[in-house]
DNA sequence: CCAAAAGTGTTTAATATACACCCATGG
DNA sequence: CCATGGGTGTATATTAAACACTTTTGG
């Protein structure tokens, strides 16, 4: 029943992997990506897109491909997190985790389940179900870097398209923040920013005034503030 | 000549060390505690200090043990940094390191080569040797951390004994940011911290007036500000 | 009495917060 | 014409920065 081990090394190696924490907004919420495991350990159980790195691979280039196998998400704004090692979080091997976390516009994700995943699915970070391993800690640990990254970087602007208006900008960080923000003093601090410009396009939708766009001026990059 | 190898994988397995960036204040100057590499790869060249993960060790425990026993420092401010793994940063196999940087005043410092390390010394972070390996990168990294962190949390706190006067903190902040603060002001800062706390002793020392000692109120405790 | 670091407040500038009305559109 | 979100400025409060002299000690 059990593969060949041709891999052999003088001393016992961990196997590492990488877990990915995809965050975006959906229906007014910050909502984490998860897959339901298609094999044991935890098989059925929901868990973070992940898996182990290959040997001639980048971290890096492992969280993304595992993410694009297992979730069909790609092209996202994907930055190391923390690594997890503790004895025993993995039942059948030691496991060392390089997790991730990502964010991405809604709009950009086409979820499918693949490879390894029975299911890919979005939750409400309010309402996460059990999780396989120790990824509950993982999920806090993201989430706690995501916010504290709000005061001091530009990373909550990876949440929007390419273009977008001040007012979803405001309604990113009141999300994130939970908390309602002044429109007048939101729009002085975002512009005083100097990482946005106007496109000079508007968008029209519903009946109201149209709102302008903007764009990053520094496109696709995280800057750090202060 | 090679040793037996009877750990076997179904799937390749990268080794997985930590590396430690042990940085102090001594002699007015922000140094960082380096090894004398003892074998090959890079024998005779100065690296940061760490190891290989015990197959039944946590990471944490892997970086301290490993200090220990390589520069005999002990009982130090450990904080896990970044995981480097870049394919071919270890000519010998696939290695993948968790970093660490630690924070120690320099009194708690009796430092001896141990082990591995030919010998360990201290280095000015401005007046470093040719290192092995990745270990410029990781210094770098960890240095760049050092600085970020100075201005959200009280991490500066661990390069001084327990007891310490406010000239000496804010010397601590000077040799840090390398520039010259405000006495007044940054003592107004240092107290609305509330993160310290007079002894009621004094230090005499020199022919000047003796200085109040404080100590950390909640001691050992790294808190986050803002 | 001299040198050296310790200790101490006030004024000014910069930054952040509070707050209310008109605008442009679709239906 | 009305409902909806877009767009705008000023006054106040808070926080940060600039700045100089007296104190206590050892030698």
């Amino acid at each position: 029943m059990s593969a060949p081990k041709p891999h052999c090394y003088s001393h016992p190696h961990p196997a590492v992997t990488t877990d990915i924490a995809v965050f975006t907004l959906r229906e007014d919420a910050l909502q984490l990506l998860l897959i339901r495991r298609g094999n044991p350990p935890f098989a059925g159980t929901w868990a973070l897109p992940g898996g182990f790195l290959d040997i001639d691979e980048d971290l890096d280039a492992c969280a993304a491909r595992e993410l694009a196998e297992e979730t069909g998400v790609q092209d996202v704004y994907l930055e190391q997190l923390y690594t997890f090692g503790t004895v025993g979080r993995d039942p059948r091997e030691r496991v060392v985790s390089v997790a991730y976390f990502a964010l991405a516009p809604a709009e950009r994700l086409a979820v499918q389940a693949g490879d390894d995943a029975a299911d890919a699915a979005w939750f409400r970070l309010d309402a996460l179900p059990a999780l396989a391993f120790d990824h509950a800690d993982i999920i806090a640990t993201a989430h706690r870097r995501l916010l504290a990254k709000l005061d001091y970087s530009t990373i909550a602007f990876q949440l929007l398209p390419e273009t977008f208006t001040l007012g979803e900008l405001q309604q990113v960080y009141e999300t994130l923040l939970d908390a309602e923000l002044d429109k007048r003093n939101f729009r002085k601090w975002a512009l005083a920013l100097a990482q946005i410009e106007a496109t000079g396009e508007v968008r029209r939708r519903g009946s109201h005034r149209p709102a302008r766009l903007y764009r990053l001026t520094d496109r696709e990059r995280v800057t750090y503030l202060r």
